[in-house]
DNA sequence: ATTAACAATTAACAAAACGTTAATTAATAA
DNA sequence: TTATTAATTAACGTTTTGTTAATTGTTAAT
């Protein structure tokens, strides 16, 4: 088709792929939990055999939207190709359009992110595309030198998850299905900073009433775990109840 | 620039105006508040005298993104271009991409909303672009056959303002610089379905106590208003304090 | 076998916030 | 003077919090 206006030189869709990592802490204790993003070291050629564009540095998995597809499509698609991860669940959450973004010319970006469960990363790969991808923590990605304006959307994504993990039931795509109370805390704690929730007395007490989270039961009475204590700890999933809050309704945090 | 890869065919960027009208209930009382959308009516023809694709169809005002500009960008000057309408707040909430969406091509779009004062719209006035302007009810709007994808743009829109006005001091912007509670109360109306601020009792004995709202005071004595009552109201006006809310902290409605 | 240690609770309770019902307060209109 | 009306305020019982102090079940070390 031919437009009488000037067409954009490309449309991108970037992923900012989320994971929580847990590092043993010791027998019977909670593991640590880390937040850490998952980056890929862009090749020096392309597919085609050319020079990579900003080859060599550290980016968002991500690549050119075809005419046919949605840039969500997209973004499941440059995920598969280009770490061998899929199954995640994908959320569009801004454009990047200044128009001086990428010196290929006027290309835009359709940003996404990723929460993913740590396992759900093991299979991850280096591909033709990527020659290297890792796991960085914040502050080791925020010491990067990015590709792209690639900072500035982790920057955005970043905000997002912050404030989707407080608004939303976010933490259970961080957790197994079944977790003991200890192990939402540190979930929590990766991204929230909140004394009601690292408060431990505060959060035990008021955790087991949350409406979207149920404790597990077998053959009759409740299931419990040695995983990360001595003392069996209840284990609990998540509900489908969606909750809703209000500034108008709650207390405020000051 | 020349490149490998398919481009898009063209990049817009609409705008989802909406504000919230008073009509006077009778004397000394608060003012019945609607939730309205502003539409234009696509011209017959386009700036350069070609027949308009969709003309005649009521649409969300919008165009074609320069190569110069971001969408944001665009979004007030086709708003102004189009309207006649500047000065307001635009907020970015979605992209509208799927393939078949524009029948010109691969077009992809950059959703906005604005959420605008009654007064900042009476400037509006119809142009070369838009035969007509109105606002229109929710109810209207969805009965309307909109041009394009428009109908799911503002489906989603309305979405989004529901959720700022319960999340953030979204309300500030449908309201002027001192308020009365009652006005308050119209705007959250509008949007919100909740009883603690439907139910007066429950209105009152809370609103005053809202971290993000402060009584007016002149001259060391509070400022009253009658404009909507026998008995003096207090006015009072947003401060800058930002909430916060949290599942894991708040009662949360069932 | 006892005991120390420790994470995971549970108990108890006071303080804060909420929801409701019933008054009170101007101002106006009758 | 009185009825009316919207905007408050008072009062009070109920829920929800935040906190401190116990309790429990298990392991590891006497």
């Amino acid at each position: 088709m031919k437009n009488q206006f000037t067409t954009p030189d490309g449309y991108t869709s970037d992923i900012a792929v989320f994971t929580i990592t847990s590092e043993s802490n010791g027998e019977y204790k909670p593991p640590l939990k880390k937040l850490k993003i998952m980056l890929i070291k862009r090749s020096e050629i392309d597919h085609e055999g050319n020079p990579n564009i900003e080859a060599g540095k550290w980016a968002l998995p991500g690549g050119f939207v075809r005419p046919n597809e949605t840039a969500f499509q997209a973004a499941e698609r440059k995920l598969f190709e280009e770490t061998g991860v899929d199954g995640l669940r994908i959320k569009h959450f801004g454009v990047y359009d200044s128009p001086s973004r990428d010196n290929r010319g006027w290309i835009i970006s359709n940003a996404h992110y990723v929460i993913a469960n740590e396992s759900s990363l093991k299979k991850r790969k280096t591909t033709l595309d990527a020659q290297d991808i890792q796991l960085f923590s914040i502050e080791e990605a925020l010491a990067l030198e990015l590709a792209f304006d690639h900072r500035a959307i982790m920057d955005d994504a970043l905000w997002f998850i912050k404030k989707d993990m407080a608004l939303t039931t976010l933490a259970k795509h961080f957790l197994p299905e079944e977790f003991v109370l200890s192990e939402l805390q540190g979930v929590l704690l990766t991204v929230l900073d909140d004394p009601s929730i690292s408060t431990d007395a505060a959060f035990f007490r008021k955790a087991p009433t949350l409406p979207f989270i149920e404790a597990v039961s077998e053959n009759g009475k409740l299931k419990k775990s040695n995983a990360y204590s001595k003392t069996p700890a209840q284990l609990y999933r998540f509900t489908d109840f969606q909750p809703i809050v209000s500034v108008y309704r709650n207390k405020l945090k000051c």
